[in-house]
DNA sequence: CATGAAATGAGAGTAGCTCTCAAAAGATGG
DNA sequence: CCATCTTTTGAGAGCTACTCTCATTTCATG
């Protein structure tokens, strides 16, 4: 098992975030995107569906198994990129006596500038990918959902509301649901438009319906 | 190449409506309703996910292909119920110049009443699953998206807009958005609730937002 | 009743995903 | 450096949803 990877020996003395990974965590990390880089490389050469767990492992080079310790199916391999708790750092961020709708606004654009300037390519795979493959949209989805949950116990503070009430829940799913919606009229038109000018658009119509200008 | 809907020659000098349907035709509804039967017999006996399509086909007395014929997944036999046409027909059913708003809650209100009125246990099983069940839960948010589509084209013509603009596809996920976490909620706390006043409460916050009154 | 068309059943095959168990590799204390 | 304990990995069997093919049965029609 030929170590490719120059061994960073950061033993600096770390502070209390970093505690000095250690070798076994590294590699994980290691694993980790050698499963990501392969996938989105077979993805992009042969498509979503063709593509086989088993391809995956054999370029990742790592057992069939050692893919779905690390992702529990394959759609997460494409999804995941634990941006729940960026939006959650961003919404406390705000002052709590701001007007909901602008917190939303703020979060919602920030967090989309800074998913996409991380890594546009995988910003725009998986969009692309939303678009056209089934599974992928459900899980997103699904996981959407779960982000869900988190922001009505948000908005549900700020509002001064119960965080379980329809009314809160109902807000922030159809919010949620606008937002899927722009995000796959952006992978349907080829990114062409500017994501945050759609986002703004976006929030106009959910503040105030359709009422204003229109197409 | 057998594809979606097989054209039987109904050639018996028919009124459009029922063309006195015809051995075979008769044949297949029974097959598609004991299918559903069987799965929802098991289903309540053992749970979604014990459910096997084997087991369906057997107490159903078909072979397993013919579950697949009927059904595209396992899924659809617990969701499918053609409800999109009549949501639709309820739609255009209402004067083109009534505000949107309160052409949805009409549609919604009775639609939900319809399907209801219909099969009570059904419609309760139905969210049952989808509270419990991830797999049915995203098929219904697949489905809903297909209804979402239709009904771009609908509020599309009534608002005078573009049906694929940004801001008629926003608005009518968001709307879809909200009413499918409804359905959750009703679900959730055993159906309890009134459907109807749920679903007014919904339509309150979509088109107000979170400003009134409170949980 | 003969002929054509459609529905069915049987079976093989694929792929995602789970589970188990033994081997390998990192961590740890002497 | 070695022994031991723990975590990670690989190999492989197994399950199930779902697809495809092909021969057989069943209905429709002249």
């Amino acid at each position: 098992m030929p170590d490719n990877e120059p061994m960073t020996a950061a033993r600096t003395s770390s502070p209390a975030d970093h505690p000095q990974p250690g070798l076994r965590e590294r590699k994980k990390t290691k694993t980790r995107e050698a499963i990501r880089a392969a996938t989105y490389a077979l993805v992009k050469e042969q498509g979503y569906d063709a593509t086989t767990i088993d391809q995956i492992a054999e370029r990742a080079e790592v057992s069939p198994s050692t893919v779905f310790r690390y992702f529990p199916t394959k759609e997460d391999i494409v999804l995941t990129d634990e941006q729940d708790p960026i939006l959650l750092a961003l919404l406390r961020s705000r002052p709590a006596r701001e007007a909901v709708a602008d917190t939303m606004r703020y979060v919602m654009r920030e967090g989309a500038r800074m998913g996409f300037d991380e890594d546009p390519d995988m910003a725009r795979l998986r969009t692309h990918l939303m678009v056209q493959v089934p599974a992928v949209r459900s899980r997103m989805m699904e996981s959407m959902s779960v982000l869900g949950r988190m922001l009505c116990v948000a908005i549900g503070e700020r509002s001064g509301r119960d965080p379980d009430s329809l009314e809160v829940r109902v807000y922030t799913m159809s919010l949620l649901g606008g937002l899927m919606e722009t995000a796959l009229y952006w992978g349907e038109h080829g990114h062409e438009d500017d994501f945050g000018a759609l986002l703004d658009r976006t929030l106009d119509v959910l503040e105030h319906g359709l009422s204003k200008e229109n197409t």
